[in-house]
DNA sequence: TCATGTGAAGACATTCACAGCA
DNA sequence: TGCTGTGAATGTCTTCACATGA
C-alpha cells in the first residue's frame, strides 16, 4: 500500500500535469515537473515508482501516458459521489470549485437545514435538508463527505454522517471530531493553517 | 528548530486545550489529550518536550499553565496582521471563523478588485483594491497572506503579494504557484484534498 | 551526454519501554 | 499504582549516487 504522503504529491502530480498538458512538448522530465510542483526530481521518480510508469532516459515522461496511469491509479472505472454538508461560505465554494473540475468524481448532495437554502440547485449540486442525509447517502452510494458546519452543531452532524454510511471526512469545522474507529478524519482547520504559516514565515524572516 | 509535523500538532494541541478549558479538572494526562486530539499520547509526551513545559507524574498537565507555555512559543508579544487577498467564499469564511477567536492574529486587510466590495467592514476588516496591496502591507507590517482568488489570476496575484513583501503564503487557489525562493507556500486545494479522501476511504472499505 | 530507475545511505519521526517520582 | 520524561529502538521518508540505456 501507498503512504498518505506519496498519495497526496501523485495527486498533485495530475493537477501539475493538467495545467501543462497543451504546453510545450508532449514530453516531460522529472526536473521540469519537480520545478513546477515545487518537489524535488528524485522524489517525482521514486514516487512514480508506486504507480508502476515507467518513462525514458531520452525523453523523460509521456505527458498523456502519465496522466493515463496516474487516472487509472487514483479513480474507480464509476464515478465516485460524495456529500457537502453545510452550505454556507466553505460549501459554496467547494461546489465552485468542483464544478465539471474532476471528471471522476461528483458532489451529487448538498445538506443544510437553512428553509432558504433546501431543495434546489446550488452550483449544479441538488441540496436537501440534513434529515435526509442518510436516505441520500444509501441511495447514492455515497461515503465520502465534506463537513462545513458551524462549529457548534460539527461534532453532532459527524455523527449523523457516521451514521449515514460515511466513512471518509473532510473536516472545516475548528473542532475535534471524536468519532468511532474506522472513520478516516482529516482535519482542514483555516486558522490552524493561517497559525502554521505565520509561525514559519516569521522564523523564515529570522534569518 | 522545530519540526512541521510537531509545529501543526503543537498548534492543534492549543485548539483541543482551549476547547477543553472549562471542562472537568484542572489538569489533563496526555493520554485524555491524545484521545481527543486524535494524537499518539507518547507523541503528546515527546512533543511536549519542544516547547519546554513539563506537567507531574501525578496529575499530568495543568491546562492553564500548558495553554500559557503553548502560546508563549507559538505566538509572539504583538499582535500579527494577515492579509486575504480575494472576498470571495473562501475568503470571506475565513473572515468569519476568525472573528476574535485568535488573540494574537488578525486579518487586518482583505482585497479584492471588485467594486462592490471595496472600502467597506467585512466581518470586522477593511477591504481595499488590490492596487493598495503593497502600500497597504507596507503600513501594517503585513507577511502573511492568504490567496483567495479565482484560478486564472492566482499566479500574477501571488507575485502581486510577494512584491508587496509578504513572504508566507496559504495558497487556496487550485495552481501551482511558481515564486521566488524564500517565499514559503502553503497549497490547500479543496479539490485535492477530496481526491487524497476519496481514495484513502475507498480503500479502507476493502477492508 | 543526460535522464531514468533504484539499491543503499542518510535523515527524520514515532513508538517502545522503563527509571523515577508523587 | 500510574503517570511523566526520555534514551534507545524501530519505522518511515527522502536523498544520494550510480549503473543502465537512448
Amino acid at each position: 500500500m501507498i503512504s498518505k504522503r506519496n498519495l497526496e504529491r501523485l495527486i498533485q502530480y495530475r493537477r501539475t500535469l493538467l495545467a501543462l498538458q497543451e504546453k510545450g512538448a508532449d514530453s516531460i522530465f522529472s526536473h521540469e515537473l519537480a520545478h513546477c510542483s515545487g518537489f524535488s526530481s528524485a522524489q517525482i521518480r521514486r514516487d512514480l515508482m508506486a504507480i508502476g510508469y515507467s518513462g525514458s532516459p531520452a525523453h523523460g515522461y509521456n505527458k498523456r501516458e502519465l496522466l493515463k496511469s496516474l487516472n487509472e491509479f487514483l479513480d474507480t472505472e464509476e464515478i465516485e459521489n460524495v456529500a457537502v454538508i453545510g452550505a454556507g461560505h466553505i460549501g459554496r465554494a467547494l461546489l465552485h470549485y468542483f464544478q465539471g473540475r474532476r471528471p471522476k468524481l461528483q458532489i451529487s448532495a448538498v445538506f443544510d437545514v437553512d428553509p432558504e437554502k433546501l431543495d434546489r440547485i446550488m452550483y449544479g449540486s441538488h441540496t436537501y435538508h440534513i434529515d435526509q442525509l442518510s436516505a441520500i447517502c444509501k441511495e447514492q452510494n455515497i461515503h465520502v463527505g465534506i463537513l462545513a458546519v458551524p462549529a457548534s452543531v460539527a461534532q453532532e452532524t459527524a455523527q449523523k454522517m457516521v451514521d449515514a454510511g460515511i466513512h471518509g471526512i473532510l473536516n472545516y469545522a475548528p473542532v475535534d471530531l471524536v468519532l468511532p474507529e474506522g472513520v478516516y478524519i482529516e482535519n482542514r482547520d483555516m486558522i490552524l493553517a493561517v497559525e502554521k504559516i505565520t509561525y514559519i514565515s516569521r522564523q523564515l524572516n529570522k534569518h
